[in-house]
RNA sequence: GGUCCCGUAGCUCAGCUGGAUAGAGCACCUGCCUUCUAAGCAGGAUGUCGUUGGUUCGAGUCCAACCGGGAUCGCCA
């Protein structure tokens, strides 16, 4: 359990206060410490209620007990009540500002280095349509996982899987080939994965008359599918890629680095990157030979031709991994790339898989497959799993076009941000180029942080009006935060006489400000959190939780008009570690802030 | 049908391993800019925490059943 700098004093204290008061030994796991409720006076609480069977005595005589200790043992500790079982402490003034002063010394939000390597896979596409929605939540999450891994000491891998070969790519193709009379992205000036999309659904019009027609002759519905000449082609063109045929696989490779361009386009303008990217084209035909291998070792069976694997001890059911043709399945070849990559990667100590609920099932039945296979690193695979994300109207549905393409979002928040910008009028000074970068930066925040601050876990509820928000629990308004204390600090060193921000502990602390520094002091825990659970939510909310106490501290204290030299430092100080706090919890969430805005 | 996830204010969401009178934002209303950036601050109103039982000194949180929503269970990917 994480333990913040005021809990590493308090819990040992606690313990000698068991063994010295009541003889007893008391566990310090079993202790936790919470901030105390607005409506007490205290700045952490204590519960004793588990405890009184440790004390023999009362929820109040026991809680007095333990607070007279320590104000005893704690200098720190300056004074305490009790109501019911609750021992609120005062903490006092001298150690926040002694945090402070660490915190302008080491960032709160960067850990030491734990030397361990970990892979992240995110994104993960397809290469038959643009980008949408959907891959944009699994894109911020993977990128920001990525980041507060980092921040927590990790060196980190970032990998996608592209999904670039099948049927699907093949009736792009296909479409291209008959109906497309050789456009290409240049003599249509549109973005390749937009192109060939548009293709994939010229197919499946053309596709769906093809089966019309056919049931209107007599066939079934069933039959009509599986039978309109368009699949078959498309199906016969999967067969000559497969053999390797020229023709086919130059098609294949025009046509996926058309997808390519628009993909890394859309990703640049993200700002996310990958280290390395796993082609399915490849990885397909991996995972035989260690199924085979498992067969040899009775970890699987046979039955039918066909080779399987028993999972029904574990809850789950049968399985099969190869079929009787010999030929694999998904799970086959996901078996094999998780064991090259531990293999291409000596010392990964952890694998994580951001790929949506529905597939659980699917990360369920391989983690156990690798397990039962013997590896080790089995118990070091992990599927961040998240929600899908719902329109108003409902799911997105491809077919009934209601899905939300992630260049056409982004283009639609950016322009708000730029229309908010320009009325507000506040960027004296700024060229064309800069407007336009700020409103961009502005737009993203305000995109990804309303990806991030919910649960990933939770199926989400994408309303277009409150994605665009620029108010109230936002990306903007964190940004909006930080370009305020920016303003501030430029101006104060404009002001002669004062040598740079300092912390001095010779004032009685504000309210207002010992409330920014208590969370300030609570933000190593959450970026701890965050990384052990894997969840940016957690550390999205509590940078608001910051800025907004910050923004409350703002409008009622005075910092540069403050005439006391001493407050004017403290204040600024303060100031100072907001920002750059602030700015690396937004780093985590792989969002940028402003000087101005 | 089996397994898994979800149900908290009008709407969208927080609520850490059980702890004090369940919190934010949006929307609605009232104040605050001759400016340390009003994309802000202060204040107002809003709850059978899906239902019913159980465990506990204490349950939004744990357990069971039920109701409602979703996912998944293929020799598909």
């Amino acid at each position: 359990m994480f333990q913040d700098r005021l809990q590493a004093q308090l819990l040992p204290a606690v313990e000698r206060a068991f063994t010295e008061l009541f003889q007893q030994q008391l566990d310090g796991r079993s202790v936790s410490f919470q901030a105390t409720r607005p409506e007490f006076e205290g700045d952490v609480t204590l519960n004793v209620f588990p405890f009184l069977k440790l004390s023999g005595k009362g929820p109040e005589q026991t809680a007095t007990l333990i607070g007279e200790f320590l104000i005893r043992e704690l200098p720190i500790v300056q004074r305490f009540n009790v109501i019911k079982g609750f021992l609120n402490l005062v903490i006092a003034d001298a150690y926040w500002t002694g945090f402070l002063k660490a915190a302008q010394a080491h960032d709160l939000l960067v850990f030491p280095s734990t030397g361990k390597k970990v892979m992240v896979e995110y994104a993960s596409p397809n290469t038959n349509k643009p980008l949408h929605l959907g891959h944009l939540r699994n894109i911020f999450l993977g990128w920001s996982v990525s980041r507060i891994l980092e921040a927590a000491g990790n060196e980190v891998i970032k990998v996608q899987v592209v999904n670039d070969r099948g049927i699907h790519i093949c009736k792009s193709m296909l479409a291209w080939r008959k109906f497309g009379q050789g456009e290409t992205p240049e003599s249509s000036g549109m973005k390749g994965d937009k192109l060939v999309g548009r293709y994939y659904v010229a197919f499946d019009k053309a596709y769906r008359a093809e089966v019309e027609g056919l049931v209107a002759s007599g066939l079934s519905k069933d039959e009509a599918e599986k039978q309109a000449p368009l699949l078959l082609e498309a199906q016969d063109m999967l067969r000559l890629w497969e053999a390797g045929d020229p023709e086919v696989r130059a098609l294949w490779e025009k046509m996926n680095g058309w997808v390519y361009d628009g993909f890394n386009a859309t990703y640049a303008r993200l700002g996310v990157t990958f280290d390395k990217n796993y082609y399915e084209s490849q990885t397909y035909v991996l995972g035989k030979n260690d199924v085979r291998e498992g067969l040899k070792k009775g970890v699987f069976y046979e039955k039918d031709g066909a080779v399987w694997v028993d999972n029904t001890p574990e809850g789950l059911d049968e399985k099969v991994l190869l079929r009787r043709d010999g030929t694999s399945v998904y799970m086959t070849q996901d078996i094999g790339t998780a064991i090259k990559r531990f293999e291409e990667y000596p010392g990964l100590s952890k694998l994580i898989y951001t790929v949506g609920n529905e597939q659980d099932y699917h990360f369920k039945v391989l983690f156990i497959i690798l397990r039962k296979l013997g590896f080790a690193w089995a118990s070091e695979l992990f599927h961040l799993s998240y929600g899908m994300v719902d329109l108003p109207s409902g799911k997105m549905k491809s077919r009934e076009g209601t899905v939300v393409d992630a260049d056409d979002l982004v283009d639609e928040v950016v322009s708000e941000a730029r229309s908010m910008g320009e009325e507000l009028s506040k960027l004296d000074g700024f060229s064309a180029g800069e407007k336009a970068a700020l409103y961009e930066m502005i737009g993203l925040a305000a995109l990804k942080y309303y990806l991030l601050k919910v649960d990933a876990k939770k199926r989400m509820l994408f309303d277009p009006a409150a994605s665009i928000d620029l108010q109230g629990h936002t990306g903007p308004f964190i940004q909006y935060t930080y370009a305020r204390i920016q303003s501030l600090l430029r101006k104060a060193e404009l002001l002669s006489g004062d040598h740079g921000p300092g912390a001095t502990d010779t004032h009685a602390l504000l309210p207002e400000e010992k409330q920014v520094l208590k969370l300030l002091h609570h933000f190593p825990a959450v970026l701890h959190e965050a990384e052990t659970r894997l969840d940016p939510s957690s550390l999205a909310n509590h940078a608001y939780e910051v800025v907004k106490a910050y923004n409350s501290f703002y409008q009622a204290i005075p910092v540069l008009k403050e005439e006391d030299a001493d407050k004017r430092a403290f204040r600024l100080a303060l100031s100072k570690v907001v920002a750059s706090t602030t700015r690396r919890a937004m780093w985590c969430l792989g969002i940028d802030v402003p000087e101005r805005m």
